[in-house]
This record gives structure tokens, sequence and C-alpha cells, in this order.
DNA sequence: CATGAATGAGCTTTCATTCAT
DNA sequence: CATGAATGAAAGCTCATTCAT
């Protein structure tokens, strides 16, 4: 009846083969290494078809940054945190950040992509907000109220600002991935391995819960 | 005798001028988008000469990179440390690290470049080690005997690995101002004020230094 | 009830609107430079109603021709002359003549445009006559009567073909309008003021008056 | 010795061939229709060598009118006139004119496109004067004189503007040539004939010298 | 030692048009 | 009667690089 050579999901789907390949190639090459050659080959399509469906490589480009950030989102969206327990929520909140850059290091070039281009793409997305607003992350949220609970409890000292204790979990993550190679090289060993990796993201939670954590509490 | 317009030094001062257009233009635009007509425009110098100097883009590239890193090392070697003091002196070392980053924003994305591309770029350096050796970094064995001392002193607790903490400090510094652009949307804030800059700066020491440190001393 | 929203209106005002945005692009840019897309986009279509309409772009172009041609035959219509008075109605011709070209300018870019593809797309107008035949001009037909009746007032001498005077009425307005940018600057003055035009449109008057008048009409 | 494989001169002959090549394209196709592809191939070279000697279309197609004006100019400054009889002196500058359109059309058509994209391409030609000043026409500096010596000598009645008659005189030219095509069809016969030139041009130099004569100069 | 001249390959984008219902 | 979807071909232009002296 409905099958898929419907013109309709023949469409969607050209559209979103085109994106992924974008993605992909994206990612590899940057923005300009990344020619319109190199993903419609990818998509098993044609340039002509980037136009269509998107208008410019800018605009493939803006594609590409907004399903990202949905894919992000929506990731954060299943992390379930047990509210009464800050301590190992505040954990599985750095694995699974971790884990989920180390799962999607496209995530890491194309954002790095978009820095060295000033974010200017970003604004240009019809679906961006005006300008002052900003992209709600649920996980800041959900740090931000972990902390509270904390303190209610008397196992987290006043004073950081979920902010920073978010971006901390974030920058520790990110640049972790973001450098492998050149680290790599620079520390003499490779930073790819299971244990290497288990290691630094040990020592983060334990950093970040002690910054965040009472004296008393660090005593037992 | 030895004036500005000797033959030698013209050429001395060509081959600078592209190397330093080079680097503001491979910061600015990345490897890829950043062409040689705009480095040699940039120089006030013509495409040819760059392959007279530096073989290729590649070489230039290289170049570049190699130059960036012996910046680095030069003002790693003018940070003076009270040896006798860790606590002082760790402090000194991330705000150091975080004041170079500010000013010089194009190391970030080299490194970023550098890292998309895999790393390829360096290891075909000519002043590169064999591979498997690595880049030394004195900074890094400045932290490492930082944390001794400390220890020694009964200020710093046994478990934390130089390698980690060093790293800490690299990743929030380096996070930073890489991802400021996307950090300020999605924030909804500026994040390039003093201000700001400061109270992240004051965090990440507070952080560092309480990851390292005994009980006891936070109880003072 | 037969309001504006019937689908037969409904359809001849797409297709008019078309019409009307292909004669100001074609006017604006030439036959290449006018595409399609500006064409329906100034018509706020679609590059598919076009094909519907017109069935090719040199459809489309064919029917501006027309279409224009048809406009210009209206107003020659529309002109009155007193066949009894020839000097007053050879004036009155000129400066018709005149008002129009400076009012439709797009009716001279396209005919330069057709002529600079040697006229190839008038007869394929299926409207178009047989080769060999002409379209039919009133005003020409009105100046040969005027001639006529001059020279049995005694006014206008023998000699002058209607072609040639017609002729030199059409030239010297046209050439006005047609090149008036590059005449600008190869005169060093502004030739679209109110005072040039009526200038030189009393010039050529009193030049058409006295290639036609006898010695004896120019003494008085 | 120097003979024509000289890089130099092959250089030059490269860049007139092109030079030569684009002023046949442009005056054929027009600007737009003029592509760098016919261009290139017509001069049996490629794209590429467009963009090393003119740097773009634009710059090309400025070359292209700066040269036309260059030819023309120098056509008229191998004009040589009789100051003493100012009648068979207006008549040759009329035969001059009427003779270089008609065996240079290409003339016409690039003027007529410049004209069509509202004389925005020659403002930009480096050797263009500053805005207002203007490209001198010995010609009609010579029309003037001629008008003065026939005052003078009592043949020209005083009135006509010297801009006017030499206006008259290129319109006149101009018209002839730029619209054989429209008006082969319009006045159903074939311009393009010795003869039909012949009378046309008869009958604009005893249109001009009329205008131009004293009533008793006409009466002989 | 230094450089002006030349170039093949690739880039993003726009063109007029047809397909399919 | 009307239109959304799709497309091959060509457009202007820039790329990193080599030639030749």
């Amino acid at each position: 009846m409905d099958d898929s050579t419907t013109p309709a999901s023949r469409t969607r789907a050209t559209r979103e083969s085109i994106l992924r390949a974008a993605t992909r190639v994206f990612a590899r090459y940057g923005y300009d290494g990344g020619s319109l050659d190199k993903i419609s080959r990818a998509a098993k399509s044609v340039d002509r078809m980037i136009y269509y469906y998107f208008g410019s490589k800018e605009g493939l480009f803006i594609a590409v940054l907004e399903d990202m950030y949905r894919r992000m989102g929506e990731a954060e969206m299943r992390l379930e945190l047990d509210p009464r327990d800050p301590v190992a929520s505040l954990e599985t909140v750095i694995r699974f950040v971790f884990r989920y850059y180390r799962r999607h290091p496209e995530f890491i070039v194309l954002l790095n992509t978009e820095n060295m281009h000033r974010g200017r793409h970003l604004p240009k997305s019809p679906r961006a907000r005006a300008p002052g607003e900003h992209f709600p992350s649920p996980t800041m949220g959900a740090v931000a109220r972990l902390l509270e609970t904390g303190r209610e409890q008397g196992l987290f000292r006043r004073g950081p600002a979920a902010r920073d204790v978010y971006l901390m979990i974030l920058a520790t993550g990110y640049f972790y991935v973001s450098n492998r190679y050149t680290l790599s090289r620079f520390l003499g060993e490779d930073m790819d391995t299971e244990e290497a990796q288990g290691e630094w993201e040990d020592f983060v939670v334990e950093t970040v819960l002690r910054t965040v954590s009472t004296t008393k509490r660090l005593e037992h």
C-alpha cells in the first residue's frame, strides 16, 4: 500500500541521505574541505540535489548543525537521574557526557568548525531563537537541581555555580576527544585506549565531586 | 654596516612575513579555507614565493605549527615559579595557561585544525622526533614537581596524577576559548567579558586546588 | 457572480502577471540575463508555470514582444491628428513618439535585444504574418498622408519620402533614450533632465519641419 | 632574432587573441549570452587565461569597451576635413560616421549592451576619467568648428547647437544599423542593400544641411 | 637566488527544462 | 487544469601547483 517508493518517502530518504553524508564529510574535512562533490558522492546522489533540498552549501551546513543539536538534545532527554541521590546522579551526568562525546566525535569537529567561523552559521538557522535567547540544555538544568538537592542534604557546599560545574564537565570531556591526536604526540602515549579514557573519566568524576562537596563529606 | 636591505635579511623578512600571514590566515579559515592566495596577499607577496620558501601548502602549514609550538615553548620558559610554594605556583600555572590561550586564540584554532586532520601534518615535520617520542612540555614537568613538593609538605594528597592535573588545566582553559562562540549562544550570555573569564578562572583555580589538596588543608 | 476568484480569471491573472514580470525582467537584463527564476520570482509564481502558459523561455519572450508591439499599436491608435494642419500634426507625431519612448524605455531595450539576436524570435510568433509581410504602422501611414496634404497646400516640398521622415523621427527619439547612459558620460552632461530632453525634442521638430518644408514657408 | 615565440610576445598574442574573440562574442551574444567558454574557444585558449589576463568576466568586458572606444577614436583621428568648406566637410563627417557604423556593427551592439546595464561597466574602467569628465570626441569638436566657419561665411544660420547636430548624425546612423532586423520586418523591405542605405544616407545629409543652412543658401 | 608566466582540475552555484501525477 | 519533484548541463570562478628563465 504505502510502500517505500512513494515520492514523499523517496524525497525524505534522499534528503536524509544527504544530511547524513554531509554530517560525516563536514566532520571529517571541515566546512571548506567538505566539498559538495564529496558529500553528494557519499550520499549516492548528485550536487544538484543539495541545492534542491538545502538551497546552498551554507544551508546544508546549518541543517547539519541543527540536526546535531537535535540529536544531542534527544540523548539528553533519555538520561535518567535519581533526584534523591545527587552524588550518584552527578557522576551519571559526567559519564553520560563523556560517553556521548566519545561516541559522537563528529559533534566535536562540527562545533569546532562552527567556532572557527565565529559562530556565524547557527544564527542563520530559521529555527534559531532571537538573539539573546539561548538553546535550552536540559542537562544544565538537571545539574542545577542536583546541586541544590545536595546542599539541602548537607552534602554539597555553597559556592560553585551550576554553570561552572557544567562547563567543567563539558570542557574535560570535550578537550580529551577534540585534541586526542595532538595530545597523544604531546604526551607520548595513546589516549584512545579504554584504560586511558577510564582513568581520565574517573579523575574528572572525583574532581567534580570534590569541588562541590563539603569538607565533611570528603572525610568519610 | 649590516642594514636591513641586505639580500639575506630581505629573504628572511619575506619568509617571516609569509609565515606570520599564514598563521593568521590558517587560524581564521582553517587549512582548506586558508588559500595560498589569501596568504600571499596578506603577506604582500606572491603565491610563488610560498613554494620557494616552504615547498608546498602542507610544508607551510607544518612550519606554522612548528613555529606556534616554539612560541608556546618560549613563553613557558619565561614562566617563573616558586618551588617552595606549590599552592601559589599551581595557581600561577593555571593563570598563565589561561592568559596564554586568551591572548593567542590562533593557537587554539590551529590545534583544532590539526586535530581535525587527525594530526597527520605534524609527524611530517623534519624537526619532529621519531614516532613514539613526544614534544617536551616544561610546564607539565613543573606541575609534577609542584605536586611532589606539596605532598612532601603535607598539603597535597596522594592520588592525582600530574598528567591528569595538567590536562584539566589545559582542558578548562582551552575549551572556554575554543568554544566561546557556540557557548555564548548556548548559555545565553557573553563569555568574552573580563568578568565572566575571571569567574571561570577563579573556579578552575579553586577546583584544581581542591582536587589535589588534603582534606586537612581544605578545612583551614 | 463572476467574481475575481473564478478559475478562469485566476488563470488569466497568473498568465498576465508572468507576462508583465517577464517584460520588466527581459527589459532590464536582456534575454540571456533574464532568467526564468528572476521572472517567476518577480511574478510571485514558479518556473513551472512559465512552461505551462508559454511553453518555453523563447515562447515567453515572443509573447513579450507581441504584447509590446500591441501596446505600442494601441497607443498609436489613440493619437489624434488634424489632417488639415500638416505642420502642427507632424509636430504632434514627433512629440508623441518621443514621449512614448521616454515613458516606455523597456520598449527600447526589448527591441535592442531582439535586434542583437538578429530578429530571430519575432518570425516565430504564431501571430506574425508570413515572411515578407510587415507589421502595419498606422503612424507611418499618417505621416505619408500629412506629407501629401502639405504638398497640396504648398507648404511641403517634393522629395522627402514618408519612410525617411518617419525613420528620422524614430531614430532621433530612440537613440536619445537607448544610449542615454553612455551618452551622458560621453557628452559629460546629464541627459535625463526635462530641460535637456526638451531642447533635443525642439531641435528635432525644427529639423524635420525644415527638411520637408518649401523654402518659401521657411522664410515666414 | 627576436622572433614571435618570445614569452612577452606570446603573452601579448594570447591576450590580444582573447580580446578580439571577446569583442566578437559579446557583440553577438551580449554580456550574459557571451560565455567565457564561447570566448576562450574562439580565442583558441582556455577559460583560465581570461582570469589570468583580465581578472574577471566583467574585467574582460570593460577591456573590450575600452578597446572599442580606442579604435573609434583612432578612426576619427584619421578623418581629414577641409575647414574652409564647411558644407562639404559636414557631409564628409556624416558619411564617415555612417560608414563606420556599417563596418563595425559590433560597436553598436556593445554600446547597446552597456546601456542595458545602465552604463555600469565603463565607470569601473581604470582608464576612465573621474565622474563628470567626459570622453573627448574629436569629431564633435570638428562639427562645432565647421558650424562656426559656416556662419562666418554666411552659409549657416545661428541656432543649431553643435551638440544637437552631432547627436542627430549619430542617432540616424546608429538607429539604422542597430534596428535593421526589426525595421526590415516592420517596413517590409530589406534595409541591408546598398541602395537602401545610400538613400537613407543621402536623406540625412540633406536634412542636416537644411537644418543648419540659411534660407538663402537653400534657394540656390 | 629569485620570480613572472602559465595551467589543469576542481569549486559552488544557476541554468532551462522534463517527469509524474 | 494545475503543480511539486527532480535533473543534466553549463555557468563564472578559485584552487594548488609547475614551467622556464
